[in-house]
DNA sequence: GCGCGGCATTGATCCAGATCAAAGAAGCCC
DNA sequence: GGGCTTCTTTGATCTGGATCAATGCCGCGC
């Protein structure tokens, strides 16, 4: 699965080129910002940020998953964000972060040192733009999981959590009606990003397999049977406006 | 407390001023927001706008509170941010939103029709800029909430509920130990704050009363008498930086 | 003052999901 | 391949908060 990436790769050439900050940027703006980048990797479980750190660099994430997370003061912890591919780490203004920042799968990140960066983003409108949008994504996802923490079932929570690699991996439409899905988080990781504890993942996971909905082909890759029985699950409005 | 505001209060002597999205204008850009701007006012209880509604106008709070929910197909509803004054209804590039907007007491906005205020946006990067830190600032609330709704124990929801009111109410840290809070809802409105049911809201107020932390002048207004214990009953941890 | 409608409190019971506990898989290093 | 460790599943039990059901409180209109 994981592509061995250059160690610093053409930004002409590079997989998140159309949907990461630098999505709008002219040749003369990537040349500046090739002469400004460097990468950096991260090997899964390895933390990236720990809360409260000087954020020395803001990123990209490249390749790879990262989960943001909080800790309450006896350990209980929440994942509060996931940062796919093209995702960025950081913001214009902030000095510092409130949460911790950990790879879960292998990570590759494109940094750019902040205070160059932050002169770049004021004095280019549409990478503030794009950094904006960003943030409003987020910002809707945020609100999403939020409905999902505060009032669905453990068994809406999952069907959830597969609707949405469903989504994100099945760009394509015309692919069949069988829906392969890849997870890269272990039942534990899943059960911090559902507000669940492992064992109950595991059961709910189980229990869709058991009625038929789901199949596992490993511990990390499901395929879809039954997609409308996926989506009645989540508890969610029906007018979800993707033909399954 | 609701101070009557006249139809068209001059830009200069608004209440939110130097907070809202218009916080760093020059007395040009005020000329120009003031034959813009139009006033709405909203009852409580009357919905401001919803879920899928055409995004006619954007507007910031001048007075009053209100909420944005999420519904699930069977009705069960989340609250997913809450609108102070000088917060901000509205996001550049979005028609429409995925909520709904309810006033939870008697509403004042200060109106912009989207298009011309689009046009604003662009046109004066600091409007912009001043877009980004409260979209950012309420990701950051976002995430706080997420982390109470994933992994809080119900008193733990009601402390941190009740200490968020310390925080916005009492700035002035020179009040004295007594810390009086209005909490401008229902049980039942915080208890979707909270992801809880009335009932719960309501025994563990009585219960951080019996404990002797909180005490009641109504039912919308406590005080609060040992703000230690408030303090550690959060679950969060201790360094939150605000001397108590 | 009385009656009525809209919160709020309190009690009794139930159940989804947590917790405790044990036994499988699946890597992975030697 | 054998013996680690780490992850996952499944079972038994417990419990916090939901649900169901009164009852209490307060403001308001007549």
């Amino acid at each position: 699965m994981q592509i061995a990436l250059k160690q610093q790769v053409r930004c002409a050439e590079c997989p998140i080129r159309h949907r990461a900050v630098c999505a709008r940027c002219d040749d003369d703006e990537l040349t500046l910002l090739e002469s400004m980048k460097s990468y950096k990797s991260y090997e899964a479980g390895e933390p990236i940020l720990w809360r409260g750190d000087d954020l020395m660099f803001v990123a990209s994430v490249v390749q790879g998953v990262a989960a943001l997370s909080k800790t309450l003061e006896d350990g209980r912890t929440q994942m509060v964000g996931l940062l796919l591919p093209s995702d960025f780490i950081g913001r214009p203004g902030r000095t510092e972060i409130d949460f911790d920042v950990t790879a879960t799968t292998d990570v590759t990140l494109c940094c750019f040192s902040r205070k160059p960066f932050e002169k770049l983003v004021d004095e280019t409108p549409h990478v503030a733009h794009r950094l904006m949008e960003l943030a409003l994504d987020e910002l809707d996802a945020a609100r999403d999981w939020m409905l999902l923490l505060g009032r669905k079932t453990a068994r809406e929570k999952i069907a959830t959590f597969i609707q949405m690699f469903v989504r994100r991996t099945n760009i394509d439409p015309a692919f069949g009606d069988l829906h392969h899905v890849n997870m890269p988080m272990t039942r534990d990781q899943i059960a911090n990003y559902l507000g669940l504890t492992l064992e109950t993942v595991s059961r709910q996971f189980s229990r869709l397999k058991k009625d038929g909905v789901i199949t596992f082909t490993d511990r990390k890759t499901l395929s879809v049977i039954d997609m409308a029985a996926l989506n009645n699950a989540t508890g969610d409005d029906a007018d979800g406006g993707i033909i399954t």
